[in-house]
DNA sequence: CTCCAGGTTGCGT
DNA sequence: ACGCAACATGGA
């Protein structure tokens, strides 16, 4: 796991636009189709071939409103909301996080070449190509999504999400719609189990999520604390250690946050279905299988879990 | 009605 | 270390 490095862009005049180049293989209407996939989604809106997304931007108290439309080759991304030209920092900040929400940072050429020779993940380099796993930047937003998605069909939890979302987070409005802002874990820490039970999510889960809240809050847990754990599996022992996080949740939140490419959710029934899917299997494989069969994705386990999740989702 | 959902905990062998 | 009930509710 590498630190990041802030991302190049090019401005526009204006000093609303920014444009980013992305690297070989990408494609931005594979990302926009995977973007559209879930009806329930409260964090961004996909709107004529574009997404749009509420973001905190650095010495600013008021939130932003970004647009992303995209080619073969780069992004573009547009403050919509406030409507003047933007600070440098700004910029930086918008590129930052499409950097990280896009994952521009991998170089995925390794991972192409290694699915091309595996019967389980050549299928799916032909049908999504271009497609990087769309992250979770925030930390927080991350783990409450794996925690709010345990063992619960995926309509409902986001459902749950969005009941979380649209009552403890704030909202940018433009155009009459809001875009929603994930809640801060400095409100959700000072929550009671009850507000939470409220929207029908567990009491357990209610006492994770406020857990969690509480060690980001104090800044007990970080990205740069997990980054700096040395290496996958030291991050993963120190997500696992926190109440509420088990094994499938550290991967996913090593995967879709802090961009581990080798994070390994491999006890996720979407992995194994989509393998019993693709290999035309009459039950779902054991764990012994999936750990044969994904031998030669080694330092590409979060590549391939992605790619065939989208055979499902 | 039954079974399964993008699992984890805590307690029992 | 490994097994298993409990958690709780929605959708097929």
């Amino acid at each position: 796991m590498q630190s990041p490095y802030p991302y190049p862009y090019t401005a526009s005049n204006d000093g609303k636009e920014i444009r980013l180049e992305a690297p070989v293989p990408f494609s931005f209407d594979q990302n926009l189709s995977y973007l559209s996939r879930a009806a329930g989604e409260s964090m961004h809106r996909v709107l004529n071939g574009c997404v749009r997304k509420a973001i905190l931007v650095p010495n600013e108290t008021e939130a932003a409103l970004i647009e992303v439309d995209g080619q073969e080759d780069g992004l573009t991304i547009r403050f919509l909301s406030p409507d003047r030209p933007q600070a440098p920092e700004a910029l930086q900040a918008a590129a930052d996080y499409i950097a990280e929400w896009f994952d521009l940072r991998n170089d995925l050429k390794p991972f192409y070449k290694l699915a091309e020779h595996d019967p389980l993940l050549q299928p799916t380099i032909e049908s999504y190509w271009g497609l990087r796993t769309i992250g979770i930047p925030d930390l927080f937003e991350a783990l409450c999504w794996g925690i709010i998605g345990q063992q619960i069909n995926l309509p409902f939890a986001y459902t749950l999400k969005r009941r979380f979302v649209e009552r403890y987070g704030e909202a940018v409005v433009y155009d009459g719609e809001s875009y929603w802002l994930f809640p801060e874990p400095e409100t959700v820490a000072t929550l009671t189990v009850e507000q939470l039970t409220e929207l029908q999510l567990t009491s357990r889960k209610s006492e994770y999520l406020i857990g969690v809240a509480g060690l980001i809050a104090e800044g007990t847990l970080t990205k740069e604390k997990l980054l700096a754990a040395g290496g996958l599996k030291a991050a993963e022992r120190m997500l696992v250690g926190i109440r509420g996080i088990g094994p499938w949740t550290a991967n996913y939140v090593l995967m879709r946050c802090l961009r581990s490419p080798d994070a390994f959710p491999i006890d996720d029934v979407g992995l194994h279905n989509a393998i019993k899917h693709v290999a035309e299997m009459d039950r779902k494989p054991t764990k012994d299988e999936i750990t044969a069969m994904s031998a030669e994705w080694s330092g590409w386990e979060a590549y391939a879990t992605f790619y065939l999740w989208r055979l499902l989702y």
